[in-house]
DNA sequence: ACAGCTTTCGAAAACGTTTTCGTGTTAACA
DNA sequence: TGTTAACACGAAAACGTTTTCGAAAGCTGT
């Protein structure tokens, strides 16, 4: 087992200095063009690669970026990591992927960790215990020692930085707008509790679309879910007492869940009752029926965060580039699938 | 924005030496108490925290583990990564997540970019394409280099390294044969190319379940599906010509396919026909009917994976271990769903 | 008063690079 | 022959740590 071969093992072998290695290494014209080869044939012999860590240190860059998310299940993240792996890999950027598990203080601790030199700047959606504290100060702590940060998704106003969102609102108004279009009236909501700021949103574009059709909002149609683990008699509950003729759901995993709790009922998506998700991942794909849903373009949305990211990271060269934050809007769209009827 | 807070810098402004500052903060008897707190106090107040990089460079490792698997989207994968997580976090390790994109030249790039000091081990599953080109040259070499590696799920003989893996052919034998049982002969397969090792591996599995009960082997009745964007063709016409009884399929979206194109067929599951798949994702438990299918545990793989790879480590610090490479077998399990009758 | 010990601290090396700034040699030129 | 310029190379600093070793100062005991 031999180990990794480093400038001072090549120089010492061939009898001349560290300086002179680098140099040939690097093709300086400071070196003759003899021992330029021969170091250089040497050091393709023993396989020489530079020290990333050595090289880290010295530019105080580590050309490595996190990517910092609450959860790795769902697929609308996934999506997004491919999206930022992607752009990085294309621009010679290597992706740490960290997850909080919904964790405020995960989240603290994997920011206060990686703050410390091993990376050069953070993409991150907030946990929904973070959004429940509104405590950002390890964000902005991170923010003022220099290191970019770029939110997705889950964003807050409380934290000044480069932000990738999509519209929310408008997504749930355009999905309940569609739903009404169809003629329904009695269109029910699956929603998250309120402080996880998409769910929040998506609840009031689910209102405003209702308001703006002159149908009344009707607080027995919606339900928030608090306990992720067990709701699907809260949902066959709420078709049931209702007699729903569509819901809207949040996410991905309360379309499929409501689809399967009409069933129960003897119920038949479309015919019966039409059903719009949130999130085109795979539950949404391969559902049977397969659901409409709102597609959120996690890929693009993974993209343009890393773009963002790189592009600040490489303008801080830059002595005096001025400081400037964006937000970004990811455009949605529906996917018509199989849960609603064709118009 | 004040920048990171170095040895140095509190040096200076309390005009001792770096030495003294850094026994100070390790709290080192060589250090008088008064000096001591005062240090720690002014770190504190600056909120000092160590350079990884350095501490990396310095102690010739960097406390980060590497995970690199050929696609996120597929949900085993996810799960894989949250046990190997877990276990990291725990012993105080970094996960950098990469993908290969099951692509042969991805995975070598991205090994070779890492291997050179920015990681300490790896935890991989080989691309479809490494697995066809039986090129693991680059598995080898960072061995070689001393840089510990456990494979996991997809792996190959043809590397000495500890290994991860479920016993893919006993859980494709009890998958068929619980099909068998059931009264079936007419039993179908939908895997994938033979390079891919698992779907061998799964495919012999069927064979020898088909063998043992004295069912004569139909190639008629197997498809070994190569393009994985568009197959449902395929299994509509495996289903169709053979007027199957079941079928096992060898992942979760031959699975839910092979679903999707009996409803088309107008054939009830299970009623008409039976289906179990390989993996126990989303898809399997949020399809309807859900999914009969093998469970990999996925999460125990990573955990023990991540736990022989950082003990390795810790090993390695011992001058005289001996070199002893281990594979071990996660037990599967058949996770029964609406997919099948019971019993 | 002096040897020897303890306490407290600093200098320097080391990890593996890159880069700046010499410096010595040689060749060319007046 | 003496001056200068080009060429080829090396020493050393720097990045931010930890750690070994040495040294100064103070104290104890005889």
């Amino acid at each position: 087992m031999r180990r990794k071969i480093t400038l001072k093992h090549i120089a010492k072998e061939l009898d001349i200095s560290i300086s002179t290695v680098s140099k040939s290494l690097r093709n300086s014209h400071e070196i003759s063009q003899e021992t330029r080869e021969k170091v250089q044939a040497f050091a393709k012999l023993y396989n020489y690669k530079p020290n990333n860590i050595a090289l880290s240190l010295k530019n105080k860059k580590t050309k490595t970026i996190c990517i910092l998310i609450p959860e790795i299940i769902h697929h609308f993240f996934t999506s997004v990591i491919s999206g930022v792996e992607r752009i990085a890999n294309e621009k010679g950027y290597n992706v740490i992927i960290c997850l909080s598990d919904e964790s405020f203080d995960k989240e603290v601790i994997n920011m206060e960790m990686l703050a410390n030199g091993s990376i050069d700047g953070f993409i991150m959606s907030l946990s929904k215990e973070t959004q429940q504290r509104k405590d950002f100060h390890h964000i902005t702590e991170v923010i003022n020692q220099g290191m970019p940060v770029v939110m997705f998704d889950r964003v807050t106003n409380d934290v000044l930085c480069d932000k990738v969102i999509i519209d929310d609102k408008l997504a749930a108004f355009n999905a309940t707008q569609f739903l009404i279009n169809q003629g329904f009236k009695k269109i029910g909501l699956i929603s998250t509790i309120d402080y996880v700021s998409v769910g929040k949103l998506r609840t009031e574009g689910y209102c405003n679309a209702l308001k703006n059709s002159d149908i009344p909002y009707n607080e027995n149609l919606v339900i928030k879910i608090e306990d992720t683990t067990n709701f699907e008699s809260q949902i066959i509950e709420l078709i049931e007492k209702n007699d729903l003729e569509a819901i809207f759901a949040v996410n991905e995993i309360f379309a499929v869940t409501a689809i399967k709790a009409a069933i129960k009922l003897g119920k038949k998506v479309p015919e019966d009752i039409s059903i719009i998700g949130f999130t085109d991942g795979i539950i949404s794909k391969y559902s049977s029926p397969s659901i409409t849903t709102v597609g959120q373009n996690g890929i693009h949305m993974g993209e343009k965060a890393a773009k963002m990211l790189i592009e600040k990271l490489e303008l801080e060269e830059d002595e005096n580039y001025e400081e400037q934050y964006r937000t970004e809007i990811i455009i949605t769209e529906l996917v018509e699938r199989e849960s609603t009827k064709n118009n």
